[in-house]
DNA sequence: GGTGCGATATATCGGTCCGATATATCGAAA
DNA sequence: TTTCGATATATCGGACCGATATATCGCACC
């Protein structure tokens, strides 16, 4: 996880560990959150296996400052694409993992965005229906704030399976072959339009 | 995060370790998951501390089928309301701390739950200021997937405030001292009501 | 009447990740 | 000038996951 995030992140620019994380921190932090206890050994895992290579800035004299910028390198652009392609269950299964690729969609073929999006589109109608039925058995059962939870959990799911449905849409529009680039306006379709 | 849940369910009655997965699978399912690898050394580690009986039910001859229904003791009670009244930052900061807390509300004072349910509110909201301040920094610089996301995020904070204060102004109107009971009539005053 | 399969039930273990903590530098306000 | 919040790196114990193993139970199917 953290590092196919990482690797994705560092493809933009060579960027301090700090910087890494205040960043990820920016664009995925309402799904997914890590700490610096993971990101630090993770980066020094993906330099020992040449993913990333160091940078100190601090050229004059030595290392005072200990600041290290991390620059991916091609292996680490190989990592990147085996991560993100080896979608298995866990991609459609798994919020945060799903929502990571989505993250980085812009490096992926197509056919392989529609194919994670319906897929994780029928996951959630699945776990739907079973939510119903358990509402339906259990609305005598349980006690108001336990139900409450479990119609805020269904509501979710459906909220999600439509903005899902609306990128499915979108794509479809958009799958001329061309790149979908950095126009929002494809997007949007199910927003409450509150900026 | 687990021995309370643990706990939790075991006071409405004594089950097995894989029925206490089952069932808070049910609830919490959607918001909070955990594994068999976490669930059966957390029911060693409470019966190690005597929060909590095994049994036997299958009487005859020897332990051939190994099932063990666990018993909550009154040590366990009291480790139950002292885990659910630390109320510290993560109560509030982490969603899933949050939801499990609101999962066992009816085991808390009225004034807890109202607490609670504000300090949650306020902490969204300082969230979802922060991040349409990104979103207006970002929108020019990062793509569109990256954007979904971080409208995603908002458009679900601003979501989750609405129906904390829905919650809230139930919590309101029914403070007459009352136990809410099990009537699910008071809430659901945001929801769909796709049922 | 057997047999095969999905659900029930418990358990372990390597590995990932968190949360708390420590340390140091930097810029800017007071 | 000092102090405070942001920047920056690092470690460590412990919580938790995911995969895996094992065994029983009910019941559908032929």
């Amino acid at each position: 996880m953290l590092e196919l995030a990482v690797l994705g992140l560092l493809k933009e620019k060579p960027m301090y560990g700090y910087e890494v994380k205040k960043r990820l921190d920016e664009r995925l932090g309402h799904t997914w959150k890590f700490s610096y206890g993971s990101l630090y050994p993770t980066l020094k895992k993906l330099s020992k296996v040449e993913a990333v290579e160091l940078e100190f800035p601090d050229g004059e004299t030595l290392t005072r400052k200990k600041k290290i910028v991390y620059r991916i390198t091609p292996k680490g652009e190989a990592i990147f694409e085996a991560l993100l392609d080896e979608s298995g269950a866990s991609a459609t299964e798994d919020r945060e993992a799903f929502m990571l690729r989505l993250a980085f969609f812009r490096y992926t073929k197509p056919e392989t965005r529609r194919r994670l999006l319906e897929r994780r589109r029928g996951y959630l109608q699945d776990r739907l229906a079973k939510m119903k039925e358990s509402l339906k058995t259990l609305r005598e059962r349980v006690d108001a704030y336990s139900l409450e939870l479990m119609q805020y959990g269904a509501n979710e799911t459906e909220h999600d399976i439509h903005w899902l449905e609306g990128m499915i849409e979108a794509e479809r529009n958009g799958a001329d072959g061309s790149h979908p680039g950095t126009d929002p306006s494809r997007f949007g379709v199910l927003r409450g339009e509150t900026t």
